[in-house]
DNA sequence: TGTCAAGGTTCTATTTTGGAACTGACGACG
DNA sequence: CGTCGTCAGTTCCAAAATAGAACCTTGACA
């Protein structure tokens, strides 16, 4: 299967992994949510090969995650902000950093800290219900085909 | 850098995408929360080379995100389960499902719905503080450094 | 004229992946 | 007995992606 392959999957999982299923573009998105726009910056931060980011950050924009703005002309110069739907990738992040800190962290405990602006406190990232507000965990959950599904998305034991 | 020089890394999102940051793997896991175990059946559905699917399987054990169990002997069979490590990536792939559905849906609309079980309503994810339990956008998070961080965890401009 | 900086591109060598066939332990069929 | 089928892999080779390093371009500055 290739990479454009993917993004024609009916999974919305498999459409987002299309664009962020890849190391080092979730390293450069985990740069872009710290604020980092330029690629000096990205490639000092990520030791990534320059070859390589600029082809992500290049695939990024393509896909409207990031956006490429001049920021000075003469010389031309160019960084890479979030766009609204880069923004929309925050929960994942977060998420991922929850994980990691859980189940990864070295002895000394969590590297970075969040604080939550409204409340003033550090604060864990929880997966709540949009209807009911509570905490969701997997065995809360069923899943079921929707209108957009096709025959093959859910297992034979699922498709019920 | 290598594979396994990103688990050495400071960072909980390095060390996160050190196990599953791979679009084989994201999509492994998919299927693991679908209630897929075996083999046979993650090839069907993913359409992954023997190989690959043998080579992820073999560090998402490694790396105890789930766990390889006999369900039959003579022959002997061996099944993958999500651990509980695996089991709290639930989130992660919630938030995935969750963005691919806003940014990334064909015009059928989302291809499988997620229902609460405690609520009998179904829900989208909302990434909510552990402290007051209101929802999270990026924009009320500010980061700092923790215990474990290291001097260069954070860009210059927000180490302050 | 020479140096420096940002933001890339080009080159080759190494790694990873894709695709297909093969293995090995069994059970079932005829 | 011989053959077929299933499951969970392994082996092989060709094709694609990545690493590492050097190079290019535009313009500022001295």
């Amino acid at each position: 299967m290739r990479w454009d392959a993917l993004s024609k999957e009916t999974c919305s999982v498999a459409r987002a992994v299309s664009v962020i299923g890849d190391r080092w573009t979730l390293l450069i998105l985990r740069d872009c949510f710290l604020r980092v726009r330029r690629f000096e910056v990205f490639q000092d931060r990520l030791g990534i090969t320059r070859h390589i980011l600029a082809d992500r950050l290049r695939k990024l924009v393509k896909s409207g995650v990031l956006a490429r703005a001049q920021y000075q002309s003469r010389p031309r110069r160019y960084e890479y902000r979030l766009t609204p739907k880069g923004l929309d990738l925050h929960p994942v992040l977060m998420s991922l950093v929850h994980w990691g800190d859980l189940h990864m962290a070295g002895r000394n405990g969590r590297p970075v800290l969040h604080r939550h602006t409204r409340c003033a406190h550090d604060f864990d990232p929880v997966l709540a219900c949009s209807e009911c507000g509570e905490a969701v965990t997997a065995k809360d959950v069923r899943v079921r085909p929707g209108p957009g599904a096709s025959s093959d998305i859910l297992p034979k034991e699922l498709s019920s």
